[in-house]
DNA sequence: ATTCATAATTATTAATGCAAAATTAAGTTT
DNA sequence: AAACTTAATTTTGCATTAATAATTATGAAT
């Protein structure tokens, strides 16, 4: 169906998209070389938009380009990951302390709509991963900003390489929807500081809990 | 001579690099249809390494990719300039904060003398940019997160498509002379609160300047 | 046997070719 | 004359081919 549904994007997003759900499910494992003779073929493309696609990739940090040597996927390091972290808890403490001070009631309500939605997901891992992004994701839309959305995006894709390892510990899932609780709360009752610091907690916990 | 030395980057970066500095320089217009054509030809190669080149011009924000339409010289409106200071504002304030606490005498010897090197040329409008940027750039790899000079990096490429219009108004050479020293002071005192303010008030005066 | 040199293979990079889509131009009809 | 249709041109997107560099394999010489 997919395949006869006139397509809107181009050929290399869409590879790009693939490449990338490879990279996070370790398929293609970090340090690993790309081949692209053999995933060209066995994608029945060729290698053009392949090559396209992994220069995107590239400029989100997930491949590494080597000159004359292709493409590698990036090894993220423990020291990367801590150093990810610390920029996505600036921008988006930063975020949830502007959102608490131009929020409106439609936002709120939306916000508290996730939080609700996302204990609902607690006990189906998959399920609370996708509804905590589309939480943090909403953060940032109300904080408009879309470079900061953007810059947001390519970070989170590089902490997903490690999912597993950042994969909920014992109590992580109960404690996260506390921190959240926190921010929805800071920002309802438009306390700026609070919610800054609600955020920039939870970014702290989840380091802690990946490493 | 540079084109006998043996190159060691790809031809799409400095395809990527002399796209830039045509966008910089308004020799591309924002807005701009960027045809293929005839700039492969102009540049005497083929359209592969400028199409890549294109793609990575794209992910950093300076060129927009319409499907089956090319690429278009990204249109920064002053609503995006503003939304590009808060983020560097933001991301250069904290990495301000962290020198102060970090930095050793090295690095305390370096930042004196940038400014310096920056003082002197004052009267020369393209040296003091690059100076300035390398300050700022000194800086941030102080701050040692290898992830926020990437994005900076990037951020900074966006500012500079209106880098005439930022260009310094009556006075602001000075007073962004006096903004730095005041940056290097706080560092060199290790005072981290000041440090980042003083960073962040050098921004917020830059974006006033700007519009 | 080890090391150096050279040949063969493999893979990346860049150029060219082709088909599909969009825009523009031309023509016909009302 | 205006609008709609259709043809021609332009341009993008993808595939294929060519060439350049790097690696591996082979062989000779010390």
């Amino acid at each position: 169906m997919s395949s006869l549904a006139l397509k809107q994007r181009a050929l290399y997003l869409d590879v790009a998209e693939l490449m990338r759900q490879r990279i996070y499910s370790r398929a293609l494992a970090p340090g690993e070389w790309i081949d692209e003779l053999r995933i060209a073929e066995e994608l029945g493309i060729s290698r053009t938009p392949l090559r396209e696609a992994l220069k995107v990739l590239a400029s989100e940090g997930l491949v590494t380009m080597k000159v004359r040597r292709g493409a590698y996927v990036t090894e993220v390091s423990t020291q990367d990951l801590r150093q990810v972290y610390e920029l996505l808890s600036l921008l988006e403490s930063d975020a949830a302390a502007v959102v608490a001070c131009s929020v409106d009631a439609v936002g709120k309500t939306q916000l508290k709509a996730l939080h609700q939605t996302l204990i609902k997901a607690a006990n189906n891992t998959d399920k609370f991963f996708e509804v905590n992004e589309q939480f943090h994701m909403r953060v940032l839309e109300l904080a408009n900003n879309r470079w900061r959305i953007q810059v947001v995006n390519d970070l989170r894709k590089v902490m997903k390489v490690n999912r597993q390892t950042s994969l909920l510990k014992s109590g992580r899932v109960q404690a996260s929807l506390q921190e959240h609780q926190a921010v929805v709360d800071a920002i309802c009752r438009n306390d700026a500081a609070a919610a800054g610091a609600a955020m920039r907690a939870h970014f702290d916990n989840g380091l802690a809990a990946a490493q």
